[in-house]
DNA sequence: TGCTTATCGTTGAGGTTGTCAAGAATTGAA
DNA sequence: TTCAATTCTTGACAACCTCAACGATAAGCA
């Protein structure tokens, strides 16, 4: 794939290019809250698409992170000796294995969840106003972008 | 250090989750960018601190990494392979080594630049007025910010 | 001056993430 | 049935990352 020549506006690109930074300096942060409870940020992110309720094929799992299906194999593994996730058979295929959360992997879930949504001070420090203006600008990009 | 209980007000939780969410999607764009030019992320994130006029020790890249120091000399080794980079000595302390940009270098790292504040579709096709007010709060973010 | 302590970069061990190639099991279509 | 495609696993390999230990150097202090 060909990178396309810069075309964006200087704005959007001094905009990203501040997102990025904080985002960047937010990263030890979430990864010193995830290193308590013993998680790496891929598992924390596999751990974040598996919904109580629906167990998952690995294979879509490697979809979903972008990545070689025997990458998932390691991870699942990681935390299915940990106890966070079990291997189930999958209905009807029986090549397909589906991911399922335990309850102690729910628990874990929604403390991932919440590291992962928690604002860096950058943020949280923005007046009431900026913030509602920022998360209303931020719900256009995602929606406008899906209908793309 | 303990994890501070939630106080973040739902507004910035909802606006970082976009934000998180946006660039979670964003970085295999990024890496397939990057890959281009034959580099990792750490390599990129490495070769953006040099300043084509200004060798860094590499104890400092290790700080702003916030990383070990043995991991910059493994960095440092592959991207000095590639010709990017050269070690060189540091002036008065014969301990340090400083990091210094080859030619061939200062041109990867302005791609790196280029890459890295690339806005992704979300962001690119904001309506110019939204970019400016995300820009403008953006700013006011890291201003505040730096001043807590 | 000597001794001690601290710092800087490197090395080696070991774990996680990631890719690719190959393989066993299963599925589905010719 | 036979053949091709899929789903997951395994093994080999590379990069990243931490920790502990080490040599070289620096800096403080008796």
């Amino acid at each position: 794939m060909q990178t396309a020549p810069s075309q964006a506006s200087p704005i959007a690109r001094e905009a990203w290019g501040t997102v990025f930074q904080i985002s960047l300096a937010n990263r030890w942060r979430l990864m010193a809250a995830l290193e308590e409870y013993g998680l790496t940020f891929p598992q924390a992110h596999a751990l974040r698409l598996l919904d109580p309720e629906r167990p998952l094929p690995m294979n879509e799992i490697a979809d979903r992170l972008v990545c070689d299906a025997s990458n998932v194999t390691g991870i699942a593994d990681r935390l299915e000796s940990r106890g966070l996730i079990e291997r189930r058979a999958g209905a009807g295929d029986r090549r397909v294995k589906m991911l399922a959360l335990t309850p102690t992997g729910a628990e874990a879930r929604e403390r991932v969840i919440e590291a992962m949504t928690e604002p860096p001070a950058e943020i949280a420090a923005l007046s009431p106003a900026d913030q509602r203006a920022l998360r209303d600008i931020l719900r256009r990009a995602v929606a406008d972008a899906s209908g793309l």
